[in-house]
DNA sequence: TTTACTCTGCACACTCATGTCCATAGCCTT
DNA sequence: AAGGCTATGGACATGAGTGTGCAGAGTAAA
């Protein structure tokens, strides 16, 4: 799955099942479960009944742990919360010495999923859509997404419209490009890193941050398997 | 709804009840509110029960339209294929005297819900998550508007490795943005659009290409209701 | 060893959905 | 007015899901 590392703050919290013998689920691999599943086939399809079948207990455990289906979802949307959006704020509120440089540390999160993981983002993105209390969480998060965007602009000298328009067109363009579930590789994506800069700054990228990327980007890369 | 007016494509096959007497729902009545549904609540919520309730008849009414639920669906998707697409590469292939006007064109379908259906294209999407069949001619229809947007940049004479990206910027610009669903006025939106041309383009926008644009908007809002 | 506690399995009640069958109401033609 | 066709209602079978109640298996502690 693509959310391993960060699942394992989650898994930090109690050791895995063997601890007390008797044990078959414990309470976080029901949530573990519920989070992968929330990720690859919304929420629609987290179910008692299902996840159960996969980790072979019966229903019983889950109600053992979990007041209910909905206590179970309240957890997930908190998981989500203290995830996704803190990696992007912080990243564009970290000093840098040109523009450049500033949309380069944001590009950082796209392609490195323990700091932002768009399959989540996404399917808290298809819940907002029938739950109003999911809408709100998911409206300040991206608010404040792309408020801090926009103050990187204005630090590098962008008018205020200027600055507001761009910081939403990289936003908004990163996750239209997630929308479309491309799968697209590393090796296609890298190629492009100039165009994208060029286009979102206004300003002709130097080839020495571009070469810098790439290297930043082959570090994770290897970093995460 | 949003979709009413494309909706008349729909209807013009048949006319409405009271045709023949003792027919309380037609078949366009069952595919006019399975096409709402899916675009207000998603696939998952276009069931045969609910839908009877709402217009007040049993299911053997639908049952007597349609093959099965899956029939339904088929026809929902084909009637996304026949709108959705056709008029963003209609207007990308305009002839247009500058870039600028030529991505105004495009923008008309950001602003005119007959030419463009937003909510619609993403249900399809969120369909496509769990359908390989939706996925395949999801695919084809985000390249092909993509190809056809990167095209017009490049007769206006970029690059062709800049008019790929800013082709893409543009449109999965506009795809995150509805992503969002921000659901924002045309108040709020018009004043960004000279923003939004000279990011996407990097030209500056003359005054009068954006008041143009301006008038067009009114027109159709006010044409549209 | 007995007791206590934690977790699990199983059975039951309930809801909502799909699809099938068949009888029949109501218009349309002859 | 009599039948024929179209569209509908209602009953039935089936399946998937939630939540509850309760007995009991395993382990840990007395």
């Amino acid at each position: 799955m693509s959310c391993v590392v960060s699942m394992a703050a989650l898994e930090t919290t109690i050791q895995r099942a063997g601890a007390t013998g008797n044990i078959k689920a414990t309470r976080e691999d029901w949530l573990k479960l519920a989070l992968e599943t929330l990720i690859s086939d919304g929420v629609e399809r987290v179910r008692v009944l299902t996840l159960g079948q996969k980790l072979d207990v019966s229903r019983s455990s889950f109600y053992w742990y979990f007041k209910s289906r909905q206590d179970l979802l309240d957890q997930l949307l908190d998981y989500w919360r203290q995830t996704n959006t803190k990696f992007i704020v912080e990243r564009a509120r970290r000093p840098s010495a040109t523009v450049i440089r500033g949309v380069m540390s944001i590009f950082e999160c796209w392609v490195d999923e323990r700091l932002f993981d768009p399959q989540l983002d996404f399917a808290i993105r298809a819940w907002a859509r029938r739950s109003p209390a999911i809408r709100r969480a998911l409206d300040e998060a991206d608010e404040e997404r792309v408020n801090a965007i926009r103050d990187m602009f204005t630090r590098h000298g962008y008018e205020e419209e200027d600055a507001f328009v761009r910081a939403r067109v990289l936003y908004f363009m990163q996750i239209g490009y997630y929308s479309l579930e491309l799968n697209e590789p590393m090796s296609s994506r890298l190629p492009h890193v100039a165009g994208y800069l060029r286009s979102f700054t206004g300003q002709e990228p130097p080839a020495e941050d571009v070469e810098d990327f790439s290297r930043y980007v082959e570090k994770t890369l290897s970093r995460n398997r």
